[in-house]
DNA sequence: CACAGTATTTAAAATCATTTTAAATTTGCA
DNA sequence: TGCAAATTTAAAATGATTTTAAATACTGTG
């Protein structure tokens, strides 16, 4: 798992046309180095003990934020909570129904076909949901 | 678009093990009919003054127990508003960010096999959820 | 066909994640 | 350093959805 370096990752914010605050740099930090795909609320439980000051809705629209610049993704595979991905890169999720982990998967080659196939509309972005039971809840 | 008729939807209803009521025929019947993709603040507003009585919290409860037994699906293509589908064959989804509108499109072939292929997953649903501009906002 | 028990529907209240507000703080720049 | 603009914050507001508890409507049985 890299590690950034303040720096990088107050340059990275520049880069996308936005300042790079403290509180900004903690939450970008954690996407990158961290491969999970947490709320807002798992974001500042994370932080809040690390970062000088921080609040929840500092993170909310800290990550609506980052959004907008494209710095991570948002995650709609489960109606009842909003989640983040710090790899901006085209991938598929698996979610589980019974624990609700979300694992990466490869988006099938096709899919990139797909979408240059598609016809009078201009996409953006694409997401791949797979909903099932894993392997450990289904041991149990 | 096909019509159907009450008995067809009753009959729908009770393979599916569940009750035959007023209000579930004539929701399950918007369903079907309709090949748009509302939310229950849609689906109660076109049948209100049809249905003898409704309640928007029995759309609610509904579209989820329709859900539950397979009758309809749900989308989570936006976080701002759930929306339903009453065509439950695998198909893709496309959505302007500008006008909302929602568009079925035929899932890629490869879909389906990625689907065979996972390992250590039961899977048991799959969306694809492709966001942009359609024509028609591009124009404007 | 009436009755009893169960399922369904309803209006109203509650919930809770997220957003907005407005004040306080911090930042970048002159 | 000092000022204007941007950011952060706590608190309040929002609004979609769910829960509650009472009323209503079914279904099967005698």
């Amino acid at each position: 798992m890299k590690q950034y370096t303040n720096i990088e990752l107050k340059a990275e914010l520049e880069n996308a046309g936005i300042r790079g605050t403290a509180q900004r740099i903690a939450i970008l930090g954690f996407m990158r180095e961290n491969p999970v795909h947490p709320t807002a609320e798992v974001v500042f439980e994370a932080l809040r003990d690390k970062v000088g000051s921080l609040s929840l809705t500092t993170v909310y629209n800290t990550l609506k934020l980052f959004v907008e610049h494209g710095l991570v993704s948002m995650l709609t595979i489960d109606d009842t909570f909003r989640c983040f991905d710090g790899n901006v890169e085209m991938h598929a999720h698996l979610m589980c129904r019974n624990c609700k982990k979300i694992i990466d998967m490869p988006m099938p080659r096709e899919v990139a076909t797909f979408l240059e196939e598609i016809e009078d509309f201009d996409a953006d972005e694409v997401q791949l949901y797979v909903k099932g039971i894993c392997k450990e809840c289904k041991i149990k």
